[in-house]
DNA sequence: TTTTTTGTGACGTACGCTTGACATAAAAAA
DNA sequence: TTTTTTATGTCAAGCGTACGTCACAAAAAA
């Protein structure tokens, strides 16, 4: 039923060999016997068994990529992008959802190993960085700090997070509050609470800060949330992520409290499905597609030139959508 | 740099074999060597090349999950479901986004193949259906018939059309628009329109019906929509999945049609992300967790016993999600 | 004590392909 | 004509693991 080289040399009357130099284009060969070999793989419905390719010493061509879930309108997108664009570099993705489960990713990174994939994304937040120092392989992260051996790329949250404070502040917000998803120092998303922080130090105002774990139910984050608006009354509200934004203008409509007569709201990562269902929501906007072609741009060449030696840190820019959930009052 | 069987024999002071009977749980060994070589793993940072392990034996628990892409939100987390689901199983997932592009899908498919994949989850609506047919290997698919020896499971696109175009009607709609994904005969999703159309048809109503390629940019499909409202001035519309009610809500918004009094709108899908930020979409409901895990139950069932006849449909039960889109008339 | 079960080792083959070394012959270039 | 290039073949080693066959003890059961 499943054919090998063997059997396609034999069809083709060549040798073993041949077959092998025409597949991988090595060495020589005439344009005659190349036709001969194609049509017998066509034939035979010849592929080439890449598992003993690979064994062989070859690259598995194999790319995990470590997320914390795929729900999340953001990730999606990332991996979309990161996808489409490892498909055109000729890799595969295998896609691991670590779901906050840090018992998960380890388990993944494990197999991943064992797999013998070429190379890691992650994009996860869990604690488990040493696990990810004992990697010999390739890593690149994504908004994430995890030593000089592996690179970071990320958006510039902390101008992301003076953004918001400004947007808010300029609008006419004074009591603020902040969702973050997580707070953690290794992180670089909690660059864009510090960077919320630093404009509201700059105009003496303390902001309250909530966080809202990522992992847990959707009711008990709208409890947070309904908890929060209802104790602090704050009119100015950033979100470290959009998703959390949705829920929060959800939260807001049902306290009957204007948007953004009576509160604003900023949010956070801007991916296209948020901006074109959501565009009333003014939020920080990630470049995705840079993110993620320079995600995968950075672990082939490691892949490719392992000796190389990269930067630390890619950062990019952020932009700013402006919709109708926070004001615009033009100083000028 | 990496280590492998001989190295952790040589570690435990133990033979090839016996360290293989080890890890594989296979023939006699006593606890105390055992545990030797655990911890000679341990120390080497060993783990078994499961690229070897699978040219020797015969699985590379390996799966590959095709679907058109993963930015719809459905999608996303049908397949984060699919993705946990497998894991649970021991099983990996390789991505494959078509994008609708059936040139890609074609060298997914044979790129799969090539990996040696244990089995095939194809959830995208190309039409490629041959290469489909072609393939040797274990395939369950998501809402598309491709033959006897592939099974289907999908919900119940036929109720599920017939359940909203009774909403419509109940809510006092006579002017129906119906905006279909794609329409196409081999492919259940088309069953939405026919269930549409069957009550239509028996209440003497003959619905407009415009076609919105999901693979079109959006302001071209926005361009679609707006055409469409404006011509046919409908009174009652339905879209086969949320993401383009979505985008016509905000549409019938820009026109100043109020929604529900002017113009109901109904969706289908329900993915968790739309029944919580969008809970006013009214909309059809799959059951999101029994269609993956069936797939993967079907999938894995079938690896395991190639011999055991399966059916060729599973059709699960939808619900309808009643939000504010559309109007509730007590009839009773 | 004898038999059976348990624990370990040695060795070899197989999985499908890559790659290198070496040989040979024809075609093309010098 | 001689040399070089092109086109193929044969042979063999190797990638890391699985697994079967033999063989030999030691421990447990009869």
């Amino acid at each position: 039923m499943k054919h090998t080289l063997k059997d396609v040399a034999e069809k083709a009357g060549v040798s073993l060999t041949t077959v092998s130099r025409v597949i991988n284009k090595r060495g020589y060969f005439s344009k005659a016997t190349e036709a001969r070999i194609f049509a017998a793989m066509k034939e035979l419905n010849y592929y080439p068994n890449s598992v003993a390719r690979s064994l062989s010493g070859k690259k598995t061509k194999l790319i995990g990529v470590i997320l914390t879930n795929t729900h999340n309108p953001f990730n999606a997108e990332l991996l979309e992008k990161i996808e489409t664009e490892l498909f055109n570099r000729e890799y595969k993705t295998i896609i691991a959802n670590s779901l906050d489960n840090p018992q998960k990713e380890r388990s993944y990174i494990s197999l991943l190993q064992s797999n013998q994939v070429d190379g890691l994304i992650t994009a996860s937040h869990n604690t488990i960085i040493n696990d990810y120092h004992q990697l010999t392989l390739p890593v690149v992260s994504f908004d994430r700090y995890f030593g000089s051996h592996i690179p970071t790329v990320s958006s510039d949250n902390f101008l992301g997070g003076q953004t918001a404070a400004k947007v808010l502040l300029e609008g006419g917000a004074r009591r603020l509050l902040l969702f973050s998803g997580e707070i953690s120092d290794t992180n670089p998303t909690s660059d864009r609470m510090n960077g919320f922080m630093d404009i509201c130090l700059k105009r003496k105002i303390v902001p309250e800060i909530q966080g809202v774990p990522s992992d847990a139910t959707s009711n008990f984050r709208k409890m947070l949330i309904h908890q929060a608006i209802t104790q602090h009354h704050p009119d100015g509200i950033m979100c470290t992520d959009d998703a959390t934004a949705l829920l929060v203008m959800r939260e807001l409509k049902q306290l009957n409290l204007r948007i953004p007569s009576d509160v604003q709201v900023v949010g956070y990562d801007g991916s296209d499905f948020i901006l074109q269902t959501f565009p009333e929501l003014s939020t920080i906007v990630q470049p995705l597609d840079d993110l993620a072609k320079t995600m995968v741009n950075l672990l082939l060449n490691k892949i490719d030139q392992p000796d190389v030696l990269q930067e630390r840190q890619y950062i990019f820019p952020i932009t700013f959508h402006r919709g109708t959930t926070t004001k615009f009052i033009d100083t000028e």
